[in-house]
DNA sequence: CTATTTATTGACTCCAGGGTACACAAGTGC
DNA sequence: GCACTTGTGTACCCTGGAGTCAATAAATAG
């Protein structure tokens, strides 16, 4: 009982994670927040603890999201190479928006001070991470990809290749160059 | 004519880019400065116009040392490889602080804001990777690294692993396994 | 219909961030 | 010594960030 609310959270959790993504932690105020997500102060301070819980909950949003697309990307038939390749490109967020990796970015604003941002990014980093090692693992297995490099070196280096194009796109290098960056991280398998 | 100043500029902005690169530049505040740098706010802000202003000189300074400790590590008679190898290990700044580098970070917090932070941001990065691509032909040229890939493409990569593997230590990745990393993307060239 | 519970609204508070103003200090030229 | 110029130190100011609160609305139980 008691009066339902008028909104989702989740969708809410949503339009907030936009926001982080666009302005980073610090840069967006209450204010961008009440101004749109289309709820008043009052709501969101009583359905989200503080600025920082809120942005806590995107952050884990947006990690199962990509979580979830990059599982989605990677399974399927040969060949695997191609399924990594996009699989990149989508994870470093090259192209349109110039706005990178929002877990990358919260990393590298707060990481070093706020334990909970960077668990969450350890988290997703190392999901990621396991993603792309059974990814190889399969190409191995099926001869399209070299054995000669144990599978787990390679996928650490094609993550932190994908780390390092998120953080490229947003000093503005060009889109191009960073796919033939990526490529070529990727043929280094 | 007129007083002289009681500190040097130079040594203030290198004391400001420590608390920058500890704090971020939203989280560093003028008091925090004050605190730090051992001058008061009058000079601080008759000095620099402005937090900003400071903050983009201590960039240019970060990013000034780093080109000139680079270009020292790179040169001198080959190998190459191991020169790389311990090039890429102190730009991803692994070990001790746990902060990252300072351009990373400022550009994952600032870039898509602030043209002038992504400017200084774009300038090392393509310095860093002229620098390693002289490097690896050098390397070429001698047989000690393989020509199958073109130099500008190792580079590219090199220069993503050396800025995933920086924010990967500041998520709290372990240094050994960040070595790895590098190691695996430096052999791949 | 009333009591109770929970959401919403937006005015309000509190404080810190970023910067300014001004009185004073420390130099130089004459 | 005196004018002039340029730092220094600090009290002060203003805005906006983060969060709270009292009045009100919307539901359910009985």
């Amino acid at each position: 009982m008691g009066r339902p609310m008028k909104f989702e959270a989740e969708e809410v959790v949503d339009k907030a994670l936009e926001v982080f993504w666009r302005q980073g932690f610090a840069a967006t105020t209450p204010q961008n927040l009440v101004d749109e997500l289309g709820i008043g102060k009052g709501s969101l301070y009583n359905t989200f603890k503080s600025k920082h819980h809120l942005f806590e909950l995107a952050l884990r949003r947006y990690s199962a999201k990509r979580v979830a697309a990059l599982a989605e990307g990677l399974e399927g038939p040969e060949p695997v190479l191609p399924r990594l390749r996009e699989a990149m490109r989508t994870l470093a967020g090259i192209g349109d928006h110039r706005f990178g990796c929002l877990i990358v970015n919260s990393v590298a604003e707060l990481g070093s001070a706020d334990e909970s941002v960077a668990a969450v990014a350890k988290d997703l980093f190392d999901q990621i991470e396991a993603a792309f090692r059974s990814a190889i693992e399969r190409g191995q297995a099926s001869g399209e990809i070299t054995s000669v490099r144990p599978a787990g070196d390679s996928a650490g280096a094609l993550l932190a290749a994908v780390i390092g194009a998120s953080v490229l796109a947003k000093s503005g290098s060009d889109p191009a160059d960073l796919n033939r960056t990526l490529d070529a991280a990727l043929q280094a398998s």
